[in-house]
DNA sequence: TCTAAACTCTCTACTAAGGGGAAGGTAAAG
DNA sequence: CTTTACCTTCCCCTTAGTAGAGAGTTTAGA
């Protein structure tokens, strides 16, 4: 399978699977002539199993983790649960902090009446060097 | 003042400081003879300032924009404001996203046993194309 | 069969926001 | 006077690709 289909079938862009093959993560088959790839049921698989978890927010290196586990007919679940649930706690710190600068950035916005007027609330906060925690 | 007494008032880092200079953020004046940047008090406000809105989450971009203002005299408040609500209104779509992902990451975690046994319901997702929408 | 479109290849450069470290010059303290 | 601490520029590295140039290949239609 060409390279166009094999990036529609994982829902990747063809630029994306040529990528994934220039990191060693699918390397497909490669025409030594004409050197177009071809790829193989395997090789979609393993796109789409990559496509999948990185929108599961998984990162490349993750990914190359989860893969060999997916590949590995010996793994044991624990092992891939355990990223998952420090995937989990990853987002949640990031939660945490995304609302505490989203509160303090509402509180700045409401003192601000966001008129004319040249004073704001806003910028004095960031003069002042007032730095969020 | 030198770049590493700079930096320590501004909380940043002497690499982060010199960075500022080099895409033209903020430029101190530079002895000609030795090459020493020497950060006056406006200088390091800039700093300090860009230090704060860097903290809040706003891009190098939109700091040059905040610091524009904040150096207008004649700013009216409402500019300010506008891109502060464009800023918490990004947060909440990451908020959203990331709220969304982890309720999946942790659907898939709860069906996961995570012993030894090698079935395992987060790679089976993974491997079925099971997009997170 | 010829041609033109559509596809593929590699290669380089670019993104955001700096971090790491080398090689070499300068300043301050003892 | 020497050592240490600091400064400079320069280049490469990071994430996860994206954009585009220039050249070769495949395919569909006339």
């Amino acid at each position: 399978m060409n390279i166009s289909k094999a990036a529609t079938q994982a829902g990747l862009t063809v630029k994306t699977v040529r990528y994934y093959d220039t990191i060693g993560m699918v390397c497909p088959y490669q025409n030594p002539q004409t050197g177009y790839r071809d790829y193989s049921e395997r090789d979609i698989a393993k796109l789409q199993f990559i496509g999948s978890a990185r929108r599961f927010n998984f990162s490349i290196k993750e990914c190359r983790e989860l893969l060999s586990l997916y590949e590995d007919e010996n793994r044991s679940s624990e092992t891939v649960k355990a990223l998952t649930m420090q995937k989990i706690s990853d987002i949640e710190d990031r939660l945490t902090e995304l609302t505490r600068l989203r509160d303090k950035l509402a509180h700045l916005a409401s003192a601000c009446h966001g008129d004319s007027r040249p004073d704001c609330p806003i910028l004095d906060a960031f003069s002042a060097n007032n730095l969020p925690s």
